[in-house]
DNA sequence: TCCCAGGTCCTAC
DNA sequence: GTAGGACCTGGG
C-alpha cells in the first residue's frame, strides 16, 4: 500500500459533531482537542487531522480510498441548501442546526451498518461500541498501521454466519446473538442482498430490510431499517424514530391526536409520515440534528451521557 | 441494589 | 391490533 492523503474539500464538516453523532460507532479521538480522528472504514485504516484524510493501512478487502472519501462524507449534498429547505417556525431544529454546523449525514458501508444497529437494540452508546471493537477483534482482519493503536477491519458476512454462540456472547452481545448469527447467514446464502437494496426506493427497501430476513422480522425492526437505509443507503426520506426523538414529537404535537404516545408499528408508521410531510425528502437530515440536541439537552439536566 | 439504554419479540386480551 | 413485559449486560 501507498500512503495516501486527501484533503477533504468540502463546505462544511465537523468531525466531532459527526462522529459523535449515533450514525457510527468506531471513531475515536485521537486527542482532547477532538481535532485527530481514527476510524476503520471499509478496510481503511483512516485518519482525518484538521482538513485532510490520510490512509494509513488497509485490510486485504477494503475499498478503494480515492472512491471511499467522497462517497462516506456524502460530499454530494449541499448540507446549506438542505437545511435552509426546513420549515423556519421549527425553532427546536433551527437552534440545533446553527448549535451543531458541520454535522453531516455519512454513507456508510450497509453491511457494517446494519449489525452495529442491530447492537444497538436496547442498549447505550458506549455499549454498542464495545460490542462493536469486540467482534472487529474477535472476528475482523487486523490491519497493520505503524501506529501503536491496534485496528481491525470489521468482520464480514461468512465470519459472523459462522461464528458460535459462545464466541458472540464473548463479545458483550447478549441476547442479540442470534440476530447477528440469523442476519449474517441471510447475507451469506444471498437470501438478504444489500446490493439489490440500494436499487429500491424507500417503502420497498423498508419492507425488503424488514421482512426478507427471516419471513417475519428478526432483529430488524423498523427503526434498525430506517437507521440502516439513512446511515447507509443515503435514503434521505428515513426519518429514524426512538425514545429522543419521540420526545421531541411530543413537544412539538403533544395534543395531536394522530401522534400516540408509544412506537408501537402503526405509530411508528403514522409519525415517520407527519415526519416526511413536515420535513421532505431530506427528513432523515432533520433527524440527525433534532437527535442531537435533543440527546444533549438531556444530559445537560441528567449529566449521563457519554461521547 | 436499582435503573436505564438509538428496540424487538412474544403473549394475552 | 396493541399494551405490557422479557430480554443480556455495562455503567451510573
Amino acid at each position: 500500500m501507498r500512503n495516501c492523503q486527501i484533503e477533504l474539500n468540502i463546505e462544511s464538516f465537523n468531525p466531532a459533531f459527526t462522529f459523535n453523532s449515533g450514525q457510527v460507532f468506531r471513531w475515536k479521538s485521537l486527542n482532547d482537542n477532538y481535532e485527530d480522528w481514527l476510524g476503520v472504514v471499509e478496510g481503511n485504516v483512516i485518519r482525518i487531522k484538521n482538513r485532510d484524510v490520510l490512509l494509513l493501512g488497509q485490510a486485504t478487502n477494503s475499498s478503494d480510498f480515492g472512491e471511499l472519501v467522497p462517497r462516506y462524507f456524502s460530499i454530494a449534498d449541499n448540507l446549506a441548501e438542505i437545511l435552509s429547505s426546513f420549515p423556519q417556525d421549527d425553532l427546536f431544529l433551527k437552534s440545533s442546526i446553527s448549535e451543531f454546523p458541520g454535522l453531516r449525514l455519512l454513507t456508510q458501508d450497509p453491511w457494517e451498518c446494519l449489525i452495529s444497529f442491530v447492537c444497538s437494540i436496547n442498549c447505550n452508546i458506549p455499549s454498542i461500541k464495545l460490542k462493536l471493537e469486540n467482534l472487529s477483534k474477535m472476528f475482523g482482519e487486523k490491519i497493520h498501521t505503524g501506529m501503536d493503536e491496534k485496528c481491525y477491519s470489521f468482520p464480514s458476512p461468512r465470519a459472523l454466519s459462522r461464528a458460535e454462540k459462545k464466541d458472540l456472547l464473548s463479545c458483550k452481545l447478549g441476547f442479540r446473538w442470534k440476530y447477528v448469527q440469523f442476519i449474517a447467514k441471510q447475507v451469506q446464502i444471498g437470501k438478504l442482498d444489500l446490493d439489490r437494496v440500494s436499487s429500491m426506493n424507500y417503502s420497498e427497501a423498508v419492507d425488503e430490510l424488514i421482512s426478507e430476513v427471516s419471513g417475519k422480522t428478526f432483529g430488524v425492526g423498523p427503526k434498525v431499517a430506517d437507521c440502516v437505509l439513512l446511515y447507509s443507503f443515503h435514503l434521505k426520506e428515513a426519518f429514524p424514530l426512538d425514545v429522543w426523538i419521540l420526545k421531541y414529537v411530543q413537544e412539538i404535537y403533544g395534543e395531536n391526536q394522530a401522534v400516540g404516545k408509544s412506537l408501537s408499528r402503526k405509530n411508528y408508521k403514522s409519525i415517520g409520515e407527519i415526519m416526511r410531510k413536515k420535513f421532505g425528502s431530506n427528513a432523515g437530515y432533520a433527524q440527525l440534528f433534532i437527535y442531537e440536541k435533543i440527546r444533549r439537552r438531556s444530559a445537560i439536566t441528567r449529566n449521563t451521557m457519554q461521547a
